[in-house]
DNA sequence: GAAAATTCTGGGAGCGCTCCCAGCTTGGGG
DNA sequence: CCCCAAGCTGGGAGCGCTCCCAGAATTTTC
């Protein structure tokens, strides 16, 4: 930087003004500095820069789910890549990171503690999960994406409105005269999959259908979703239609249906949930699902990061997100 | 760490020799030091570190990719869990950048020269793609995940036998009675899919089969496996097999050979590239496929571009790793 | 048992930047 | 015409660490 400044013919510190466009440094200044940069192909040391002002300008994003799920779930993909362009217009780096296994859990927490990030955004922890509140205890920065296990108050997140999302998928389905909705769940200590079985209970309370023998768990995966589907058939061949909490798990229902040689949606009824963009329109029938925007939850979640970093006292809450219906075949 | 050091009662510097076990620290010293260090939930300063030692201990993974591919793609899914993994274990953080766009490669050229991160590794550059010159000119370390595009000398790649690849499949086609046998390719600005596409024709040829009109161009997504094997099958209606570049494209030829009442394998056989341990053996019927493992490629990557950062002179030259045949029903 | 080698320790310098403060310049109001 | 505020500039300090070097403590060698 020295040397642009000579090169410039100003000092340091207006240099180091010029480059971080702040008050106080005259156009003609500015100019030649921003010149003499571009001209001896100067860039900042980002390592000294953080050292003085205690900021990285990298956010850590952290997938707390088993490998097997964020390996296949195509909508960790899409929240990857919203992440990435979100953190992008806001100029910050992104430290990808993966919490499999209770022992990532001291590593991830040391690494974010030594000040490699300014804060964290951290995806689908589950209930018993020991991040958060390790998390918590470190004071870093941090915004959940979906709410967070531990029924913690005080914790900042945004999440989807899962029970709203299974009222929508029992209610389309009642409408449509289907009178035995089972549901296949994602793995019940996870929030998201927890509040979806409740809203399919409550929906179906709601117009007078019995829930009981109509549940049965997946964990999120396409086998299981087919597993699941096929116990839910043996239980009860009355069955007319499937609410799968993702929709990985209605391409495994869809599966099983096909080998108990059901039609779908003539004798059974689909519904998935994720409205993956190219995932579910290419099911055969193509599926009807429950759309969320992770891109949309992605970009409030580095808002709220944002603001937390800027040092605005915002109220710990979680947002909650509108999902809507998307009807195609299959229901 | 001074705090530290007082604490254990030694100096600045054995505090910094003990904390990074250099040589000649006493055990007694090194010991306390730790001891003191641990008490007091000091972790180092990594701005600091990154300042005197011009390393930041991150490696930067890059995808360059339109965005549709690598958000669909399960095969990145596994790149990016594998390079995680893969980099924790030699103690570097993991930067994830996408470049979807030409605007994201002044960026990202901007971005690794700032000195953000120790080195880079990127993946699918494709023939034509801006970012490998300006790497090298920027000095940066790179390795290259598959072949470079545009046939640059003296990149460090790590790359499939693409080739081979398709001509495991063809063999096997050939030797199970099918005499004509189509592809269905990646883009062909990508030197994968060209690598395939040429090792499909050497093949055909090399069994006294002719390649004409048995080729159509697709895009690594499942709706262009769909539609290119759809035109396949109406100029070609005696087709008995279909070798698709990937198994996402093998997902949408099979939609297309249900579409016009052909049965796979009887009527037809299908193989795909990938061998996708999840999608594979879900497809209906299970899809035969070429086997390759992203986190052994993953793997050498990233040993390669360790001794390049440990200042080896390693030679620089594209690895390629074997693929292998696995039947499944398909084919 | 002294000299030489070896192991270990502490202080100083400096990595490249930002921030604070003092000072210098300009212009407008009393 | 002087004073004071506001705009702008430059030098000094210091962020927290590692590295170099000189010197102290310990061991080895003849």
């Amino acid at each position: 930087m020295e040397d642009v400044a000579a090169y410039a013919g100003v000092s340091r510190s207006t240099a180091s003004r010029a480059l971080n466009d702040d008050a106080y440094v005259s156009m003609r200044a500015k100019e030649k500095v921003l010149g003499a940069a571009r001209e001896l192909g100067y860039s900042p040391n980002q390592a000294a820069r953080s050292l003085v002002t205690r900021r990285t300008g990298a956010v850590a994003v952290v997938l707390s789910e088993p490998e097997a799920n964020v390996l296949d779930d195509p909508y960790f993909a899409s929240v990857m890549h919203g992440a990435f362009r979100e953190l992008s217009t806001v100029g910050a780096q992104m430290l990808l990171m993966f919490v499999d296994t209770r022992d990532d859990v001291p590593r991830t927490i040391k690494f974010l503690e030594g000040g490699h990030a300014d804060g964290a955004l951290v995806f689908a922890p589950h209930k018993g999960d020991p991040l958060p509140t390790a998390l918590r205890l470190a004071r870093i920065p941090v915004v959940y994406g979906g709410r967070p296990g531990n029924g913690k108050r005080g914790a900042h997140a945004v999440d989807f409105d899962n029970k709203d999302g299974a009222r929508l998928a029992v209610e389309h389905l009642y409408n449509s005269g289907r009178r035995r909705i089972g549901t296949v769940t994602g793995m019940l200590d996870h929030p998201a999959a927890a509040d979806r079985l409740e809203g399919w209970r409550h929906a179906l309370e709601a117009v007078g259908l019995d829930p009981t023998d109509l549940s049965e768990d997946g964990d999120f995966t396409m086998a299981s979703g087919e597993s699941a589907t096929a116990k839910l058939l043996a239980r009860c061949p009355d069955l007319d239609a499937v609410f799968a909490m993702s929709d990985l798990m209605a391409a495994g229902a869809m599966k099983a249906l096909r080998a108990a040689g059901r039609r779908v949606p003539d004798d059974v009824a689909v519904i998935g949930f994720d409205d993956h963009p190219t995932l579910a329109p290419a099911m055969e029938p193509p599926l009807t699902s429950i759309h969320q925007d992770p891109r949309q939850q992605v970009r409030q979640m580095v808002r709220k990061l944002m603001s937390l970093l800027g040092g605005e006292d915002v109220r710990p809450e979680t947002t909650v997100l509108p999902v809507t219906l998307m009807v195609r075949d299959s229901a």
